[in-house]
RNA sequence: GGACCCGUAGCUUAAUUGGAUAGAGCACCUGACUACGGAUCAGGAGGUUGGGGGUUCGACUCCCUCCGGGUCCA
């Protein structure tokens, strides 16, 4: 905000005339002021005392005395031990206020590709994906909002040993099933055989462990594991059947997540595919051996020494000249920016793989790849259930498309509970139902800070009441209500000077924060910030809402003030939660 | 063996990136004009920020060490 700046400046000016010191106003601090102080900002005077050679309070006495004099929208300041508030007077709000508008876009910052969700086409999305998916989405739609074009990217997970567990299982036990011959989704259908293979494979195991084979070995032999694999190398081939098999499965998994991602309110502009990725980067690693940035190793594999990194050696090629995943990915990567040439590109992925994106994207800056420096792992922690970590194996994992159904049968039961939907069309009771379990869902996962590892408590995601997406939706769908019966000629929000309250002052600086809490957002990649910022902003219309009346107010200047703070708050609400995906309802 | 992440009220979590008296919500108590929508608002109680040490005007935040939870690397 400009103000800010100035009050940099006063200050600038004031150490500079008090006590002859000359510091840049960039180098100057200023904080928003404590909640629980009187004031606005706030100008921490400890560190400028080696310039006044004066206690703390008496320097922060001085510098006061000196913008209060010289800044007009500073009313006065008070200090607290060596802390400096500066109070900006109600009409420096008011007027600020009455020229604001809402900026959907701010600035043009470039270009940036949001990698996200990247599942493997061998089974459902579960409550991991989920938080992936409404991360990666709501990051891009953020970044989007900050200035960024933004390219929304998925790197599907299609080959490889585990979709061939999946397809061997169905062709030996799936008696030609298919979704339609089931009515199952397909990406259910598909899960069902990749559990079925581990099934049979387990008790294969087992037989032979009990004619004497030791464990380790049977797991590597197990007829049904070699079928597996020798599936694989027929696929990696090109064997017709096999992959005619595969592009079936694959078909009917997309088809099952389709409608997953729909549900989930998530979309993507370009989709890669491993299995046309997975020879990539080979003549990278080629170059990079010229280079001198990797090394070769008796057998032939291919290695680079990060040591000097804190790291350790890692393999970058087998030595029978087959990929590894890293490989791939440094050739992958290659493309992306061949393709795009984004300033920056952000994957995001769990935090199991740190490590890998460390040394993914040191490998790139040691390759003399610049725009390197621009790529960025979102590492987003584990989402934990009250029972403990989710385990496939173990049956406890909580599927997408179950956990959407669940929080909107929830909404709904509250909903009728309550009794406000009654004469409401029966679609739109539907699409509300919807809008407020997804919108507790993703406001749910949204407000952790994403890298923390996250605890999933079905009951209290549930739960309407408090800081939850529905709490959001609930000002909102009151503030559309204040609207349906407002008279159109109050709402042309013109007004001259009024005398504001305190809730009110507070509800404008709350809205005019919208500009930097973005930004802030889009720079940490932490749609947590905006999910804290449409509670405080619903919060302070609340307390506003509580505090006076607006359609009853009887001096029309203040019902056209306060109706204008209205919109402003029902317009920036939809819009922040817009950014983190959720909708809201004009009624609930 | 080596590396990384996390630990805040009973539970779920914030803290402007080193600033003030560590904020909220749930749950638990108390209260709100017949209400422009009570899915709201006002208040109460609840903390040695895992333990210990260090760095400085000042530490939840940075450094060391231990404990507990998790993850990765041939």
């Amino acid at each position: 905000m400009q103000l800010e700046t100035y009050l940099k400046q006063g200050i600038s000016d004031a150490i500079l005339d008090l006590y002859d010191v000359s510091l840049a106003v960039e180098d100057i601090k200023l904080e928003v002021t404590n909640a629980d102080f009187k004031g606005d900002f706030t100008f921490v005077c400890f560190p400028i005392v080696r310039f006044s050679k004066k206690k703390p309070e008496e320097t922060a006495h001085e510098l006061g005395v000196y913008i209060k004099q010289n800044i007009d929208q500073v009313s006065d300041f008070n200090i607290v031990k060596g802390f400096l508030n500066f109070e900006i007077s109600h009409a420096y709000w008011l007027e600020y206020f009455k020229v604001y508008e809402l900026k959907y876009k701010l600035g043009n910052k470039g270009k940036v590709m949001v990698e996200y969700s990247s599942p493997n086409t061998n089974k459902p999305l579960h409550l991991g994906h989920v938080r992936n998916n409404l991360l990666g989405f709501a990051v891009a739609s953020i970044l989007e909002a900050s200035g960024y074009d933004v390219i929304k990217s998925n790197l599907i997970n299609d080959r490889g040993i585990h979709i061939c567990k999946s397809m061997i299982a169905w062709q030996k036990f799936g008696n030609g099933e298919t979704p339609e011959s089931t009515g199952m989704k397909g990406d259910h259908l598909v899960g069902k055989y990749y559990v079925e293979f581990d099934k049979h494979y387990k008790s294969q195991i087992n037989q032979l462990v009990e004619s004497g084979v030791d464990k380790e070995k049977a797991e590597k032999e197990a007829p049904l594991l070699l079928e597996a694999q020798e599936m694989l190398i027929k696929w990696e081939n090109g064997d017709p059947e096999t992959i005619e098999l595969w592009k079936t499965m694959n078909a009917w998994v997309y088809a099952g997540f389709d409608v997953t991602y729909k549900a989930l309110g998530v979309s993507f502009d370009q989709y890669y595919y491993e299995s046309q990725t997975y020879l990539l980067g080979k003549d990278i690693i080629e170059e990079g051996l010229k280079m001198g940035v990797f090394f070769k190793k008796p057998d032939n594999s291919v290695w680079i020494d990060l040591k000097d990194h804190g790291l350790d050696e890692k393999l970058v090629l087998r030595g029978d000249g087959t990929s590894v995943y890293i490989t791939q990915d440094i050739g992958t990567a290659q493309r992306k920016f061949e393709q795009f040439k984004c300033d920056k590109s952000i994957y995001v992925v769990g935090n199991e793989q740190d490590y890998h994106f460390k040394v993914l994207f040191l490998i790139l800056q040691k390759m003399g790849r610049t725009w390197a420096s621009g790529l960025h792992h979102l590492s987003y922690g584990m989402v934990d259930l009250p029972s403990g970590k989710m385990k496939s194996r173990e049956g406890t994992v909580v599927d997408a498309d179950d956990l959407m159904s669940e929080m909107i049968a929830a909404a709904k039961e509250k909903t009728e509970e309550l009794g406000k939907t009654d004469g409401m069309p029966e679609d739109e009771k539907q699409e509300l139902f919807k809008t407020l379990g997804m919108g507790a869902l993703k406001f749910f996962i949204l407000k952790v800070d994403p890298q923390k590892r996250m605890l999933f408590n079905p009951a209290e995601s549930i739960d309407l009441q408090g800081d939850t997406g529905p709490f959001v939706q609930y000002t909102y769908a009151r503030i559309q209500s204040i609207f349906r019966a407002a008279k159109p000629e109050d709402c042309t929000y013109k007004y001259s000077d009024v005398i504001a309250r305190e809730s009110e002052i507070n509800l404008i600086k709350c809205l005019l924060n919208f500009e930097s809490e973005v930004l802030k957002a889009a720079n940490s990649y932490s749609p947590a910030i905006l999910i804290s910022y449409a509670l405080d902003l619903a919060k302070a219309f609340n307390r506003l809402y509580n505090d006076v009346s607006i359609l009853k107010e009887e001096d029309s200047n203040l019902r056209q003030f306060r109706l204008k703070l209205s919109r402003m708050t029902g317009d920036t609400l939809k819009h922040v939660l817009h950014l983190v995906g959720i909708n809201c309802p004009d009624r609930m």
